[in-house]
DNA sequence: GTCTATAAAGCGATAGAC
DNA sequence: GTCTATCGCTTTATAGAC
């Protein structure tokens, strides 16, 4: 993929993020990119194909650094560390006021949200939600492994819609950072009381 | 409040649902309340009022029917009924096919949504989720009565995010409505056993 | 591949009659 | 209160030069 296109992805993601994908224009996306209007077309089919790949680059995005994460093993400060530490990193790490990580949350949401009345969307929306419960149930596999494999899959799609739920009501003002990260590590503890309470 | 202007918001909140806030445009707004433009513009300021007016309206639909639903004590076939049945359903009303849920739901995450962008509409939302927090955390008390205040409250917060989180994924097409339902049905048991063992 | 210039359409909002 | 007509800006998308 050429540097021009990735560029303009980027740049996709950042405007996303600044002013959702109704108030995506072209021509600030342009400035962003630092290039002209017509190279977007040129790059990109139209508006659609625009917001389906650079949907798709979020998602990439998202997953190669929850991938990073998760092979920076943490060399222990002392803390209960070990496989729940992990998990509980793996799902603050979307509920955090940087830059980065803001605009993939909010430009997922906004993809989402659009998603609803623009079925094109769907697939890559899918696909990137299968990747993610599968990750976290296999994490929760690692804290509680003798639980069943459905059971871990079902708490899975719990804590990522939870994190899904508290994402949007921390980024549209309806909660502070600071509960929503408190809600996602108490149903975190409370999932895993739960797998136990199967065994 | 007048007729015209009931239809006008009725007509919003149906148009919302089939294309999303984003793409309300005032024009089919009007074909769908069977007025012209121009009487939208003198029944409401702008744009923005207008779907502020249609979130406060929505929310307030969604209370009506959610006290109806807990007026009609259900008149008991032998089911274990009680407060645990009656959170249980208030919970799973927002996860139904009907027409006019549906357009609840929607209307209800794309103004959400919409506030990520335009903080004018933030006022209302926050009004909404204290009161349907609250609303399940008297529920959850009632069916747990020994437990703390506070813990009915943070169980009642993930609860609700979880709703919301559940029907984005219903409503994006990642979740079928089964699947959604079942996983709101399972959460709840997950929390009231998490608020047994507090006690 | 990239730009400038412009066509073409969309859409919010208002004027003015009734 | 309600309508018809229209303004005028915004925005997507394309033509054509380099």
């Amino acid at each position: 993929m050429s540097d021009r296109r990735t560029a303009i992805l980027e740049a996709a993601a950042t405007v996303i993020a600044r002013r959702g994908v109704r108030g995506l224009r072209v021509e600030e996306l342009a400035a962003e990119a630092g290039v002209s209007k017509a190279l977007i077309y040129y790059h990109f089919e139209d508006r659609t194909d625009l917001l389906r790949r650079t949907l798709a680059f979020v998602n990439n995005r998202a997953e190669r650094y929850t991938a990073e994460q998760a092979a920076a093993g943490q060399p222990a400060t002392g803390a209960p560390a070990g496989p729940l530490r992990r998990l509980e990193q793996a799902l603050l790490l979307e509920l955090q006021d940087l830059p980065h990580v803001r605009e993939n949350s909010t430009a997922w949401g906004e993809l989402r949200a659009s998603a609803v009345f623009d079925p094109e969307l769907r697939g890559e929306l899918a696909l990137a939600s299968v990747i993610w419960v599968r990750e976290v149930a296999d994490q929760l596999g690692e804290v509680r492994p003798t639980a069943p494999e459905s059971a871990l899959t079902a708490s899975a799609e719990r804590l990522t819609a939870l994190l899904e739920g508290l994402s949007a009501r921390w980024l549209s003002g309806i909660l502070t950072l600071a509960d929503a990260r408190t809600r996602m590590r108490e149903a975190i503890g409370v999932e895993v009381a739960h797998l136990d309470r199967l065994d």
